[in-house]
DNA sequence: GATGAATGAGCGTTCATTCAT
DNA sequence: TATGAATGAACGCTCATTCAT
């Protein structure tokens, strides 16, 4: 799931870049997470980098691209991880519970990339006024509940039920609970993930 | 639930400002949901209305107030329609869905609404960079929720459960559902809310 | 020649707004003959002026908007005057020598007008960064003037001739003309026209 | 006429730094040619001849010397070539006649060069905004071609008329030339220089 | 000799807001 | 009431130049 570059034709970066993209990124989740998406302007994140306006610049080709780059690194960071947890697991049940788990257990160490990447989400638009990502990029995720709905209807551990509307369900049920632990710091992440595991899996269940 | 003003100091306001700033609200509206908050300029707004820009500055103190009117009239349209579908109906189970039902039967007939409801909640923030609206805005919401699951819970009807989780789930599930209709016109707004009420039953049933 | 607006659908201007417009290209120009297109920012421009930065992006699209009113303006004014010597005049050799003098005789009172109309045609590019002026500008220019060549060769004033090169070579005598004058202030601009008129009135006839 | 260095105080140039400051130069024509001298920046000038920007610095004081040597190249080639054509040459009509041929007849193997001088001459501007070539660069010109027409005007070959009038002319003829051919590539270079010449003997002979 | 990283000023543009009319 | 003119700060971005390596 990983994407970060190496594919596309451009030379490698030097460590030295490759640092200062991270730092960054970095500054940028920060900037992000604590003033939104709409506020952290390039001055405020490179002020926060401790760097000059023109370094980001120079490292990325503009704003666009510094964004592109907070989610590819956000998200990859989630997926590895998630992936692990699931690893040799067979049933629907357990698949689903284990990745509601994975993705808190991730989650709860990285609140501020949290926060950046909803902001971002909610925010980035194309030149073209379309947004960047949106419903149309939760789309890799509905499918990959679908499959697991669909393996759980076959199997005939779960009863009959619109896959689709329970994605798009399980999904907005996932991206609360962050929400509501991002505004409540002391909420109990872990709890919540397990109560939200009951709750679809009584949801599914035949 | 209607807020509007006559409860602070100032004067009623005339039938023309009432108008105007009805107007205006509208335009916003329109402006937001078909090109966001953030390109949401009083320009844009003031000529999507056919007033001069200086007509917004004279009818509402700044921006920040026009941006509560569209979210408190929005907002209170919701409720009278919501409230109404509720008389009468006793069981938890039975409000439940029959919420769940009325907001999308409302939202239905205010697609445009809703969009820009989406947006100033994930948008508009205070002069301190906070969030305007968001999480801690529903709590009104999520308290009403869990009226009726400890209502369910004392009667029977309910297994036990986190209310607070069932709530932020469920309102989770309901804002999710509109979101993926906005982005899918063509989706079954209200099958999905059927669906939905189907598997909150069974999340919270005995 | 002139078109101003008026042509197109949009409302016609205020005084006011036509004031400012004026005041806003009279100050380019300066800035423009002063220090060239390259350094004529709207920051510069507006400091001559005498007013914000933000008045000209008000009253003109951007900066194309307003260096095509400089040209246009210019333009607008010599060929009025020009028009008006050469108002009843019909052979080719006196129509040319009428040219000639009259739009010296124009330019001697509006020289950083001459000047900046210069820079813009070197200099003015567009988004693509083809020239937005140029020799192709010039093509309507070399019309007019093969119109009287050819007018002159048939009555036999004239003798045959290279219009094409008659018209481009004639064009730049007269553009470096005023280039010379504005670089030497005591050159006698009129001597000057009256000794060009006559370099081709020896290399055009029979 | 060529300067190139040697005259000052400066240590000679090392054959690597020369063909350096050769590589530079030619692409430095290249870009100035194709985007303009505005959009000609020392990071596009560096990509085109494949070295960082740095170098650029490090053999040329600014950007300013660099122009310089553009120039001086450009002219030197042209010196050499047309003096080669002039030689031996005794009356002022056939001086003139050949400096014209000749001149067309090396820029049609250098038409880039042509161009890039062309945007240089236009745009290049000192640290006070003065324009660094222009009307008074082209002073040594002029008094060439005013010395071969007091030598025809004496030998009576010419007509008595305004000598430096007609070298601003002839010069601007030329030049104009030129532009033109840049802009129409099949535009007949020769052609036009055959007529060039008739028509300046026609207006100069007695 | 050559590089890539970094700077900081300046660019054109947008925009919420103010205010005289 | 309503307007359009004006402001000034902030935006993303470009660029000539500097400098440690």
């Amino acid at each position: 799931m990983r994407s970060e570059n190496g594919t596309g034709g451009q030379k490698p970066r030097s460590f030295i870049e490759e640092a200062r993209r991270a730092q960054i990124v970095a500054a940028a989740i920060e900037v992000i997470a604590e003033a939104g998406y709409g506020q952290a302007s390039l001055a405020r994140i490179a002020k926060r980098a401790g760097i000059s306006k023109g370094v980001i610049s120079y490292h990325f080709a503009g704003k666009d691209e510094l964004m592109e780059e907070v989610v590819e690194r956000t998200y990859g960071g989630i997926a590895d991880h998630v992936m692990t947890r699931m690893e040799g697991l067979t049933t629907a049940t357990e698949l689903l519970r284990a990745y509601v788990l994975a993705v808190a257990e991730h989650m709860r160490g990285h609140r501020t990339q949290l926060a950046a990447l909803g902001e971002i989400f909610n925010n980035f638009r194309d030149a073209d006024g379309k947004p960047r990502y949106g419903v149309h990029t939760s789309e890799q995720i509905y499918q990959t509940f679908e499959r697991f709905y669909r393996m759980g209807q076959e199997s005939g551990e779960f009863r009959d039920f619109d896959v689709r509307v329970m994605a798009v369900t399980h999904s907005a049920a996932i991206d609360s609970m962050f929400a509501y632990w991002a505004a409540h710091p002391d909420h109990d992440l872990d709890a919540h993930a397990r109560a939200l595991a009951d709750i679809f899996e009584r949801a599914c269940r035949a």
